[in-house]
DNA sequence: ACAAGCAGTTTTTTT
DNA sequence: AACTGCTTGT
């Protein structure tokens, strides 16, 4: 590195030129972080410390003394909080701070690949796999090698796809992976070593890429062209990394990679809320940080601005009994509130009427109903209580669980705009022939293998010469070599995918009409059942489509950032109340509301029935316990049914989640529900009887 | 040989 | 709701 000589400031200079008063707005602790020099910080910054606090004001701070915006990168997360950062850091300062470069780990890392990826043969146009086009690659690779398995119990696609990249983003053989995780596939260790070699060539031949690929590759990027990495970390100036604790290998290779020239780098983050070991988050990162950069200046961030003291008191419990022990104790100034209460409900349905009453309630005594939250384990764990917000009329919105791009009809959709994109897509490929009526699996693949074919002409006229004039594309049929049974239809779905990739100058919105115009009839005929909801949701997804300039944009943007609007969303925003949030702790980490509700906080659920067994696992539960917890400002409920209902097993009696059941009733009340008299009840139902039929649209 | 439809099983968390 | 395995029909 080349020695730098620090020049400092004029301290009189500084009260003059900057415009926010930095020491009155923020505590001592924050100051030190948001005023922070040059190297490198690790901030250690417990739940609710007013940690994004600080990184807007560093944001800010940095624009404000002289740093060009576009040589500062904040990592986040989600692209959600980088763009909230950013934009809260503009009202602070002013416009200045929408140039600095945010965004998660995998947005940036797609820019790099764009920008370089040629150098190292990667073709421009890749296609970016979510999890699930993953998991459908390894299906299509794993219906030829399960042949030779023959009867026996081979993991599922979604399984396999977890094994293979849990193996990437740790860096450890698939043996020791198996042991660990999936003792029971033990015997098909080799195969789906194969699987997984197989599955790395096919995504090189195919232009394709997951989402462990856009790290991987660009760590392969900077260490094969040292040119490329010294270009890229020049120009990070300053450089931002938010939510540490939940970072892999390769995230924490990247940083590293980015701070190579310039070293100036703060990362913030908090082991406690370690929550995505399951995707190879390793909270040990913040505990290597110091060594890995020995002049690290540690800071800390202690004093909560959010709980009461009541919730903190609770909060700090439940992480000392974590077998890992963290050292930190928040504490607050706010003494009043009511204390947190565990309470047991007799199911799942009047767990559910509770919950919905106490919002009302909450509602009737002025607290906004977007500052409530309804927090669980799993995506489906709400699906009970959506049934009786929907009758009671509250409206809400969901984080987590099914987005809006994960469903069949929309990927179904994105598929045909993928394989104009990149004509070498074999998932989607499949994927669209399957809808035509006639053509199955073994079909669907005699054609893509002639697609291969076709693609390889061209690609050889292109490169021989432009010689005979016209433009070659992979969309037409040549020869009848096709059964009469369905040819006529792939001519009319090449026809369509032909316009499309033959006029460049098409508008985003066009192409998606063109493509819905088609897909339409095959989506009355698959989703017979259900089709009109689909229907909406597509039209949702063409109004969104229009905001997109190309069509690769529109693609990675949904591949990397998908839209969390579930299937079940109210009609958007009719009335001007904002709406209620259901979350998954895992979507809600970073938010806080006045008041929460944890539901289903029971064995089996929190702590997942997958965790139990594995220690590090377990702990890991405990931590999502604790950042549901810490997300409350004022009001805490936790509760769960004493009955749930299984379809297996019939009826049974539920447990309060381990977590809960040892904590003295000084932390956590207990509390029980009472059925009240029915003529008190009666009316107040019948009311909302009448609600239902109103609001309920699915 | 292949597609389609039916019944029973299985569902964590996310970039 | 989606996946898997099985049976039936072309």
């Amino acid at each position: 590195m080349v020695r730098q000589f620090v020049l400092k400031r004029d301290p009189s200079a500084e009260s003059i030129s900057l415009s926010i008063d930095y020491r009155s707005e923020l505590n001592a602790q924050q100051l030190r972080a948001v005023t922070f020099g040059r190297g490198a910080a690790l901030v250690v910054a417990g739940a609710g410390t007013g940690k994004t606090r600080t990184l807007v004001y560093r944001v800010a701070y940095l624009v404000e003394t002289g740093v060009p915006p576009e040589e500062i990168v904040l990592l986040t997360f989600t692209r959600r909080s980088a763009r909230e950062m950013i934009s809260r850091a503009s009202a602070l300062l002013d416009g200045r701070c929408q140039h600095v470069m945010g965004g998660t780990f995998h947005s940036f890392c797609l820019n790099i690949l764009h920008k370089y990826g040629m150098s190292i043969g990667f073709p421009g146009n890749f296609t970016i796999l979510d999890s699930a086009d993953a998991a459908d690659v390894i299906d299509l690779l794993r219906s030829e090698i399960r042949i030779q398995v023959n009867k026996k119990r081979f993991p599922r696609k979604r399984t396999l796809q977890a094994i293979i990249s849990g193996v990437r983003n740790q860096g450890i053989p698939v043996l020791e992976y198996v042991e660990n995780r999936y003792p029971q596939f033990l015997e098909y260790v080799e195969m789906i070593s194969d699987l997984a070699a197989e599955y790395d060539r096919y995504k090189f031949n195919h232009g394709l890429m997951d989402y462990d690929d856009l790290l991987s590759q660009t760590l392969f990027l900077f260490e094969e062209h040292d040119n490329v990495r010294k270009s890229v970390a020049g120009r990070c100036r300053y450089v931002l990394v938010d939510e540490y604790q939940d970072t892999n290998r390769a995230q924490a290779s990247i940083v590293r990679a980015l701070a190579s020239v310039n070293g100036n780098l703060m990362v913030v983050g908090d082991d406690a809320q370690s929550i995505y070991r399951f995707r190879g988050a390793d909270f040990k990162n913040i505990m290597r940080f110091p060594e890995q950069f020995p002049d690290t200046v540690v800071l800390k961030l202690e004093q909560n601005y959010r709980s009461t003291q009541g919730i903190l008191d609770l909060a700090n419990h439940i992480i000392t009994t974590a077998r890992q022990k963290f050292e930190k104790h928040l504490f607050t100034d706010l003494k009043t509130g009511e204390n947190p209460v565990l309470i047991r409900a007799p199911d799942t349905r009047s767990e559910s009427r509770f919950v919905s009453q106490m919002i009302l309630e909450r509602r009737e005594s002025g607290v906004e109903l977007s500052d409530m939250a309804v927090l669980f384990r799993s995506g489906f764990n709400s699906y009970d209580l959506e049934i009786e917000l929907n009758r009671c009329g509250i409206p809400f919105v969901k984080y987590g669980g099914l987005k809006l791009s994960e469903a069949a009809h929309i990927k179904d959709v994105l598929a045909h705009l993928k394989v104009v994109e990149n004509p070498r897509d074999g998932v989607a490929w499949n994927r669209i022939l399957l809808l035509i009526e006639g053509i199955g699996p073994q079909t669907a693949r005699n054609i893509r293998e002639w697609i291969d074919e076709q693609a390889d002409n061209v690609a050889s006229s292109q490169a021989s010469s432009q010689a005979d004039g016209q433009a070659r594309t992979p969309f037409s049929i040549d020869e009848p070599r096709f059964s009469p049974g369905y040819v006529e239809k792939v001519r009319v779905l090449l026809d369509m995918l032909r316009s499309l990739h033959t006029n460049p100058n098409m508008s985003v919105t066009d192409q998606v009409e063109t493509v819905l115009a088609y897909y339409e009839p095959l989506l009355h005929r698959i989703y017979y059942e259900d089709y009109p909801k689909r229907t909406q949701d597509l039209e949702h997804f063409a109004t969104l489509a229009e905001s997109f300039t190309d069509r690769a944009a529109l693609l990675a943007s949904l591949a990397l950032d998908p839209i969390e609007l579930t299937a079940i969303d109210i009609e958007p925003m009719k009335d001007d109340e904002p709406p209620l949030v259901l979350s998954t702790i895992h979507s809600a980490k970073g938010l806080e509301f006045n008041s929460v509700f944890l539901i289903q906080a029971m064995e089996g659920v929190l702590p997942s029935a997958y965790s139990v067994g594995d220690h590090d696992a377990e702990d890991e539960e405990l931590r999502l316990l604790y950042v549901a917890v810490t997300r409350a400002a004022r009001r805490l409920y936790i509760s769960y049914p004493g009955v749930k209902y299984n379809r297996s097993a019939g009826q049974y009696f539920a447990k309060p989640s381990r977590f809960l059941v040892n904590i003295p009733e000084k932390l956590l009340e207990s509390g029980s529900l009472v059925e009240q008299e029915q003529q008190l009840l009666q009316p107040a139902r019948d009311e909302l009887e009448v609600h239902r039929s109103e609001t309920e649209t699915t």
